[in-house]
RNA sequence: GCGCCGGUAGCUCAGUCGGACAGAGCAUCGGAUUUCUAAUCCGAAAGUCGCAGGUUCGAGUCCUGCCCGGCGCGCCA
C-alpha cells in the first residue's frame, strides 16, 4: 500500500508539473493539528527559482491540484504552506481496503514489499566466546534484530551474521586450561559444561600470568590450533560450542535469531585476503598496499595518526598475526562474493566509527565492492548506569547480560503482580503463579528492548529500570497494556477479531474516531521512514502516538462507546477500528522484536 | 593536537533532507472514577535549544570560532 503521504506528494508533483515547474513536493505530516493533516513546503523554494511570490506559487499549485477525492480544498497559510485535511470518507475507504487477518496480505496490513529486493547482510551482536556476554552486547543485538526484522518485512533477503570471536591467542590459553581441568573433554566434548565462563577465563588468565610453563603451553596450543591439530581442535570446538550455548540461551530469551560465523570460519579467507594484498604490494612509501615497520598495511587518504603521519590499516602484524581489520576484510569478501550482498550493515558501537571508516575506504580503494554496494556502519551510543557512568558492578567488573535480564524480569514481576493487600474490585483478572512468571518475562524483556529502541541511536542513554517499567509514558508496559486491553474488548464484545464481518462499513464521525483512523493509516509511511533511516525510535514514537490515540478513542469523556454502542453498524465499525489498532500495534511491536500478551 | 558523538523544561529524552508560536514522558499542581482493563484520560505551570558570529524569506536543524562532557587516534577487538 502506498502511504497517504506519498499519494499526496504524487498529486502535488503532478500539479507543479502542470504549472510548468519541477521539484520535490516536500510533503510532511502537519506539525500542528490545527493546520490539517499534511503540509507541502515546496512553494517557498519554487517561488525563489521562478522569481515569483511564494503565495502566488502556492495558489497556482492548489488551483492545479486534483485531490478532491482525498482532501478538503487545501489552505494556503503563512509564507506559502499548503495544508491538507483528509476527508473522513477517504480515510474510511483506506481502512476498509486493509485485508482481514485471514486474507492475502492480512498479516502485513496490506503493505506491499519493496519493489527492488536486495540481499542485505547485518553484522549483529558478535560477542567474544572467551567470556560471558555482557551488557555491552545488548544494544547491537536488540537494534540489529529490529533492523533485520524491518528489512525482512520489506521483502529483502537478510543475513543476520553473528561474527563471534572464537580465534586468536587467548583461545590457546583457554584450550590449555580446559585440557588441564577436564582431561576427559576430548572423549566427550558434547558433555562439556562450564557453568561460569567468566571465572573460567579468570582462572585461565591468572594461571597464564603466574605459570611460565603454562604460558609456553598456551602458545604452543595456539600454534597447534592454527595448524589444525585434531585433538586441539576438538577441545577448542567443545569450548566454543559450550560458550555458544550460553549465548543462545540469551538469544532465545530475546527471541533473536542469528547465524554464528566466527573468526575461525574466515581463517582460510584471511589467508586469501593476505595473498591478494601481497600481490598488490609496492615498494617505497607511496603505494596503497605496502610493508611499514614490518606490518602489511593499506594506506588510504584522509587518515592521520596523533602525530599527523599517515595512519594505515594494518592487515598483518609485524609478528605475522592477523587482526580485526584482516577478518573484517575477509568477511566483506565472503559477504559480497559468496552471499551476494548489495548492502552490508554493521550494528556496532559508535566508538568504532574510525575503524569502519578506514575499512570501507580500504574496500573502495582496493575495488573489492561494487560501486553500487552499500557499506554502512550503524553506530550507537553506550548504555550507561543510572549515574551516567559506565555500567559496572560494585566491584568494578562488567555486568553479565544474563544478570541484567534477570533483574529486569524480577522488577517486572513486582510491577505486574497484584499488591499483597489485594483490594477487591481493583482488578478483575487473576493470574496464577505460572502466568505471572510468563507475563513478567515478556514485560521485563520487552521493557528493556523498547527502552533501548526508543532512544536515538547515536546518543548514550541511562539504563533506568524504574522508567522503562513504568506503566505511564512511552514504555513497553504501556504499549503491552494498550494491546491487551483491546484484545479484552474483543472478548468482552463477543466477537472474533480475526473474523469480523468484513462487509461492514467503517463509519468515522466522532473526532476520536477520525484521529485514530489517521494514526492507523500512518503506519505505512512510518515503515517507509524506518526502512530508509534505519532508526528504530521512529517506530516506537509512532506506536506510542497510536496507543495514545486509542486511549482517547476509548476514553469515557472524550471518546466513544464501543462494546455497548448502538446501532449495530456503529458498534461493528468501532470494533473494526479496535481490531485494526490491535493488529497494527502487534505488527509494529513484532518489528521491534517485542511479543504481545493477550492479557496482563 | 586531530577526529567523532553529545550539550534542548527540575529530571529522562524526541525533534523527520531548514519551515509556522520548540515537543513528549516523569516529577509538581489541578480536574475526571456507580471503570466497555482508570495499569486510563484531560488541563496548568515549566526552556536565552551550551556561547558568539554567519548564510537564509525562515536556523534547535546548515557554516565558522569558542566552552563543557564522553570516546577514538600504528600492530587489542
Amino acid at each position: 500500500m502506498n502511504s497517504i503521504r506519498n499519494q499526496i506528494a504524487q498529486r502535488v508533483r503532478e500539479a507543479t508539473r502542470r504549472i510548468g515547474a519541477e521539484g520535490d513536493p516536500l510533503v510532511r505530516p502537519a506539525q500542528d493539528e490545527k493546520f490539517g493533516d499534511y503540509q507541502s513546503n515546496c512553494a517557498m523554494g519554487l517561488a525563489k527559482r521562478l522569481g515569483k511570490k511564494p503565495r502566488d506559487v502556492a495558489t497556482a499549485i492548489v488551483d492545479a491540484l486534483e485531490i478532491e477525492d482525498m482532501c478538503e480544498k487545501p489552505d494556503i497559510a503563512g509564507p506559502g504552506f499548503i495544508n491538507f485535511k483528509l476527508k473522513p470518507e477517504y480515510l474510511a475507504g483506506c481502512l476498509e481496503s486493509i485485508p482481514a487477518p485471514s486474507e492475502a496480505g492480512g498479516d502485513r496490513l496490506g503493505i506491499s514489499p519493496a519493489a527492488n529486493p536486495q540481499v542485505i547482510v547485518l553484522d549483529i551482536s558478535s560477542p567474544n566466546l572467551a567470556k560471558e556476554m555482557h551488557v555491552g552486547h545488548l544494544r547491537s543485538t536488540v537494534i540489529g534484530d529490529c533492523l533485520a526484522r524491518v528489512l525482512e518485512f520489506e521483502g529483502h533477503t537478510v543475513h543476520r551474521e553473528n561474527h563471534v570471536g572464537d580465534w586468536g591467542t587467548q583461545f590457546g590459553m583457554l584450550v590449555a586450561h580446559l585440557r588441564r581441568v577436564d582431561p576427559d573433554v576430548v572423549r566427550h566434548p558434547e558433555e562439556l559444561v562450564i557453568s561460569d565462563l567468566e571465572s573460567f577465563y579468570v582462572d585461565a588468565k591468572s594461571r597464564f600470568d603466574t605459570d611460565d610453563e603454562f604460558k609456553t603451553e598456551s602458545r604452543e596450543t595456539v600454534v597447534a590450533l592454527q595448524q589444525g591439530d585434531e585433538t586441539t581442535r576438538r577441545i577448542w570446538r567443545a569450548f566454543c560450542d559450550e560458550s555458544l550455548r550460553h549465548c543462545h540461551a540469551i538469544y532465545d530469551r530475546l527471541d533473536v535469531k542469528l547465524v554464528d560465523r566466527g573468526e575461525s570460519f574466515y581463517a582460510d579467507r584471511m589467508e586469501d585476503v593476505i595473498r591478494r594484498l601481497e600481490s598488490m604490494t609496492t615498494a617505497g612509501d607511496k603505494g596503497l598496499v605496502r610493508i611499514s615497520d614490518g606490518a602489511l598495511c593499506v594506506f588510504m587518504e584522509g587518515f592521520k595518526t596523533r602525530e599527523g603521519d599517515p595512519l594505515p590499516m594494518i592487515v598483518r602484524k609485524s609478528d605475522g598475526g592477523y587482526n580485526y581489520a584482516t577478518s573484517d576484510l575477509a568477511t566483506i569478501l565472503h559477504r559480497v562474493e559468496e552471499l551476494g550482498a548489495s548492502r552490508i550493515l554493521y550494528v556496532v558501537g559508535i566508538g568504532q566509527k574510525q575503524h569502519f571508516d578506514m575499512l570501507f575506504a580500504a574496500v573502495r580503494a582496493l575495488g573489492w565492492a561494487k560501486d553500487d554496494a552499500s557499506l554502512l556502519h550503524i553506530g550507537f551510543g553506550n548504555m550507561l548506569a543510572a549515574s551516567g557512568k559506565p555500567f559496572k558492578t560494585r566491584e568494578g567488573g562488567t555486568v553479565k547480560l544474563k544478570d541484567l535480564l534477570d533483574e529486569a524480569v524480577q522488577r517486572a514481576r513486582e510491577v505486574v503482580s497484584p499488591p499483597d493487600d489485594d483490594q477487591p474490585g481493583e482488578r478483575d483478572r487473576q493470574f496464577d503463579k505460572a502466568q505471572v512468571a510468563q507475563i513478567a518475562e515478556t514485560v521485563g524483556l520487552a521493557a528493556m528492548k523498547y527502552f533501548d529502541l526508543s532512544h536515538s541511536l547515536s546518543s548514550d542513554y541511562k539504563f533506568d529500570l524504574g522508567t522503562m517499567l513504568s506503566l505511564e509514558g512511552n514504555t513497553a508496559p504501556y504499549m503491552l497494556y494498550a494491546y491487551a486491553r483491546i484484545r479484552s474488548i474483543g472478548r468482552k464484545a463477543g466477537v472474533e477479531f480475526d473474523d469480523l464481518p468484513r462487509s461492514e462499513e467503517i463509519l468515522l464521525e466522532h473526532p476520536a474516531e477520525i484521529a485514530l483512523a489517521k494514526r492507523l493509516l500512518q503506519f505505512a509511511e512510518v515503515l517507509d521512514d524506518l526502512s530508509r533511516e534505519l532508526r528504530p525510535n521512529v517506530m516506537t514514537d509512532y506506536l506510542y502516538s497510536l496507543a495514545k490515540a486509542f486511549s482517547r478513542f476509548y476514553d469515557k469523556k472524550l471518546g466513544v462507546r464501543v462494546i455497548d454502542a448502538s446501532p449495530e453498524d456503529v458498534r461493528l465499525s468501532r470494533l473494526h477500528l479496535c481490531e485494526l489498532t490491535a493488529r497494527t500495534l502487534k505488527l509494529g511491536l513484532s518489528l521491534l522484536g517485542i511479543k504481545t500478551l493477550e492479557e496482563m
